[in-house]
DNA sequence: CTGTTAGCGCGTTCAT
DNA sequence: ATGAACGCGCTAACAG
C-alpha cells in the first residue's frame, strides 16, 4: 500500500504539501505540485478512503437499503432517488436485505459509513430504525409510517388507491365483484383493502366472501388465489387484485381456463410495475409515484443534510393506468 | 457524537476494555462486559465504521459497480453475486455508472472503501481499470477480455450465441432471414455478429443487405429498426435480432403492422431477459448465463482475497431457449 | 482480566 | 509557499 507519506518522501516534500497539492489547492506552486502529481502517478498512488472520511467526517454518499437489490419493482425508485442525489453533487450506494441477510444494511445504518440512509424493505423493524437514528445522520424510511427525531417518512396513499381501484370498477358498470387481497399483516395492503371496501360499500356493494380470496402478494400466489376463484360456479366481472405482481399470476390461471379478459372479467391491478405495460392483456392498475417516491425521498435527506427543516411526512397520491384488462360492462 | 471513549469513561473502563467487551471478546470478565454494553446503550452509542475499517484494513464488503442499477438484465447477475458471497461471510454494497456519473463508481475504484471490486459497466475504462488494480485489491471485470495483474475476467461465449441463433433459424429451415445487429462499437456485438454470419454462410446462407439493420440495443431502437425492415417489399422468415430489448421492440412493430410472428417471420433475441418470458409471443432467446456469472465473479474475488489461485479468466456458455417467437418453415 | 501506548492514513492547524 | 505536529475513533500489542 503507497500513501500519501510514500508521494512526500519521494517529491522529496512534506507530507502536508503533497495533501494540499494533491487536492488541488491554490496554496502550493506549481512546480511543487507537478511533482508531487508525478510522483503519486508514479507510485500508482491511490487516496484511502477510510482515513479521508474519518478525518472529514463526511462522505458526500447515502447510502439505500432494498429488500431486493434486483426487484424490478424498485428501478425507478432508485432512478429517482439517483438522479436527485446526483443533482446535488451526492453519490449512493445502495445494499439488499433479501435472504435474511442484513449484515451489510444494519452495517450501514449502524456505523455511519455515508453521510444518510434510504430505507426502503420491511426487513428493518422499527426498533432498529429508532436505535440507528442520531442528529446528524438523517434517515428516510420508505412507504411505512413513522415518527421520530432524525426521522423522515414518505408514503403513498394506498387507501386512496384502494378507492381508486373500486371507482374504477364501478365507473365501468360492475357490480359483481371480486377481489384478492395482499397478506393481512402488511401495512400497504390493510390500507388498500380499506379503501377499496369503503368505497364499495359507500355505493351499496360490497364483496361476496365466495369472492374474496387472501394472497401473498406473489404472483403464485396470484395464480392460486384465481384458480380458488375458478372453482366457484361463477365469477365476477370485475376483479380487483392487490398487486400487479399476484394480477399476472391471475392473467395466467385464467388464460389455462379459457377465460377471457376483459371480455368475462374486467382486472385491475396495484402498483404499474414494468410488465404491466407487457403482458397480453396489459394491466390497468392503480400506479405507484415510484420515481417521485425516490426523488422525495433524496430530497428529503439532503435538505436535513444542508441544514433546512422539511416536513416529516409525505404521502404521494396514485392514479389509475387504464390499459386493456378492464372494459365497460354493457 | 458519541464514541467509544464516551462509553469507557461512563463506564468507568479504559478505552481498550471497551473495545474488547463491545466486540464480545472472551477476555473481559462477565460484569465489565454488562457495564460498558450498558453504557453504549444509555449513550447510544454506535462504532464508527471509518475507524474501524482504518484499522482493520478490511470490510468484508465488495463493491459492484453497475451500468445501470435499476436495470432488469442485471438482477440475476446480482443474485449470483450476493448469494455467493454472503456464503462466505461478504456483503455487497452496488452503485452505477449511469448518467455520467462516474464519482462514486470511482471512489469504489479508489479509494478502497471495499475489499474487492466486479465491474460490469462499459462506462468503466480498461486504463482506469489499469490504474487502479493493485495487489490484495481484487478486481473483477464482466463481459470485457482484459488482462492484467490483480484483475480477473468473466465473459460469456457470445460468438457461440451468434452460432447458436443461426443453427436454430437453419433448424428450423428458415433460408431467407434478416438480421438487426447491435451498436458497432461494441464488443459483445461484433462477436454475436461474427458467429452469426460465419454459421450461416458455412451453411450456404447470408444475409442480404437490405434484411441487414443496425440497432443500438435499445427497445426503441429496435422499433425503428423493424420499421425500416418492413418498408422492404419483402420479409425474411427467420430474423435475429441481437439482444431481446430490440426484439421486444420489433414485436411491437411487427404487431402494429400486422406480421404476425412466428407464423410469417420467426424471431429468435439475445439474453433471455425476465421480460422474454412473459412478452406475447414470448421470445425464444440465446440465453446468457447471468447468475452464473455473477456467481463466478463474486468466486474469483473470494479465492483470491483468500490467497488461493484462480483463472484469470472465464469464459461461460450460451443456449437457445425455445419460446413461441420461432417456429418451424414447412 | 484490564490499562497504557502506539499507530492506521489522512487533512489541518500553526508555525516558519 | 512549505513543514512539523496533532488528532479523527478505533483495535492491538504489550505490560501489569
Amino acid at each position: 500500500m503507497t500513501t500519501i507519506k510514500d508521494v512526500a518522501k519521494k517529491a522529496g516534500v512534506a507530507v502536508s504539501t503533497a495533501s494540499l497539492a494533491i487536492n488541488h489547492s491554490s496554496r502550493v506552486s506549481k512546480e511543487t505540485a507537478k511533482k508531487v502529481l508525478d510522483a503519486a502517478a508514479e507510485l500508482h498512488y491511490q487516496k484511502n478512503g477510510w482515513a479521508r472520511d474519518l478525518k472529514m467526517k463526511k462522505t458526500q454518499i447515502i447510502g439505500v437499503v432494498l429488500h431486493d437489490l434486483s426487484g424490478s419493482f424498485y428501478a425507478p425508485i432508485i432512478k429517482g432517488i439517483e438522479e436527485t442525489l446526483h443533482s446535488y453533487g451526492y453519490g449512493l450506494i445502495a445494499c439488499s436485505t433479501a435472504g435474511e441477510n442484513l449484515g451489510t444494511a444494519e452495517r450501514f445504518l449502524r456505523e455511519r459509513r455515508v453521510d444518510g440512509v434510504i430505507v426502503f424493505s420491511a426487513d428493518i423493524k422499527n426498533e432498529t430504525l429508532f436505535d440507528v437514528c442520531r442528529a446528524h445522520f438523517p434517515l428516510v424510511v420508505l412507504d411505512r409510517e413513522i415518527s421520530h427525531a432524525n426521522l423522515y417518512s414518505v408514503t403513498v396513499d394506498n387507501l386512496q388507491g384502494g378507492v381508486l381501484a373500486a371507482e374504477h370498477l364501478i365507473n365501468h358498470g360492475h357490480t359483481s365483484i371480486g377481489y384478492i387481497s395482499g397478506p393481512s399483516n402488511n401495512w400497504d395492503s390493510q390500507l388498500r383493502s380499506k379503501g377499496f371496501t369503503e368505497c364499495l360499500s359507500q355505493n351499496g356493494l360490497s364483496v361476496p366472501s365466495k369472492w374474496h380470496i387472501k394472497g401473498d402478494y406473489s404472483q403464485r400466489g396470484g395464480y392460486q388465489a384465481a384458480r380458488l376463484l375458478l372453482q366457484q360456479e361463477q365469477l365476477p366481472s370485475g376483479l380487483f387484485v392487490s398487486n400487479d405482481q399476484m394480477a399476472i399470476g391471475v392473467l395466467e390461471a385464467f388464460a389455462e381456463a379459457g377465460v377471457s379478459v376483459p371480455d368475462q372479467v374486467s382486472l385491475i391491478g396495484f402498483d404499474d410495475i414494468e410488465l404491466a405495460r407487457y403482458i397480453r392483456p396489459s394491466l390497468t392498475t392503480v400506479k405507484q409515484p415510484k420515481y417521485e417516491m425516490g426523488a422525495t425521498a433524496a430530497h428529503q435527506i439532503i435538505q436535513h443534510l444542508q441544514g433546512s427543516p422539511s416536513k416529516e411526512h409525505t404521502m404521494l397520491t396514485t392514479e389509475v393506468i387504464q390499459r386493456q384488462s378492464t372494459a365497460k360492462l354493457d
